[in-house]
DNA sequence: TCGATAAATCGCGTTACATCGATATATGTA
DNA sequence: TACATATATCGATGTAACGCGATTTATCGA
């Protein structure tokens, strides 16, 4: 858990409000495009309004920051929130700031 | 309370670190440049390692996501934490992400 | 094997941020 | 009034972030 990573990966809104979707992917996404065992996959977030080269970056930073994994499944990729680190970085906010 | 703007502030460990110095200014400043009612005078922060002005831009940005207050008494800028911002944030945070 | 789809990567222009030294402004002091 | 100190602002510069379309890579299905 890397505390100036995540806040750096949660500086922008687009990164933070994927992070919000994937917390209630059924409320948010259809079954077609995400089983809550797999996560939601990736072309999903292109509702933010964003082009696909660019919500790819910010997947891949979020995945940097250790918030999300990913998970590919033949030709698709799955991304599910981490919910450990997740809940580790709030902890070590909410103690140290 | 603007979560985006404030984690924009939060996305800079410099500015993260002056207000865990501002947590405790007793651990941290001589009482020749802070009081506890009036805060933290603004050159103490220099000892972040950055300029005068540089580190100035970094309060001026603490100040404009309303993290920090600022009170002038003669020719000193004293800084104290905006604790009701902050609290309010980090409920936020910890109910939404 | 070939075309379609999903996603990552590349290349590029644009904008925002970080940093500094120099200067301006305000205040205190001799 | 003149000088010293504290802080903010300015101007310049380098770097990182954002965003896009185009391309590449991988996988699927016909």
């Amino acid at each position: 858990m890397n505390r100036d990573e995540i806040l750096k990966a949660l500086s922008h809104p687009a990164r933070v409000e994927i992070l919000q979707w994937l917390k209630e992917p059924e409320q948010h996404f259809s079954s077609d495009h995400m089983s809550s065992d797999r996560g939601v996959c990736a072309g999903q977030f292109e509702r933010c309004g964003l082009s696909q080269s660019t919500v790819s970056a910010h997947l891949a930073t979020l995945q940097r920051a250790n918030l999300v994994t990913a998970r590919k499944v033949g030709q698709w990729v799955y991304f599910r929130r981490n919910e450990e680190v997740i809940s580790a970085f709030l902890r070590e906010l909410s103690a140290s700031l």
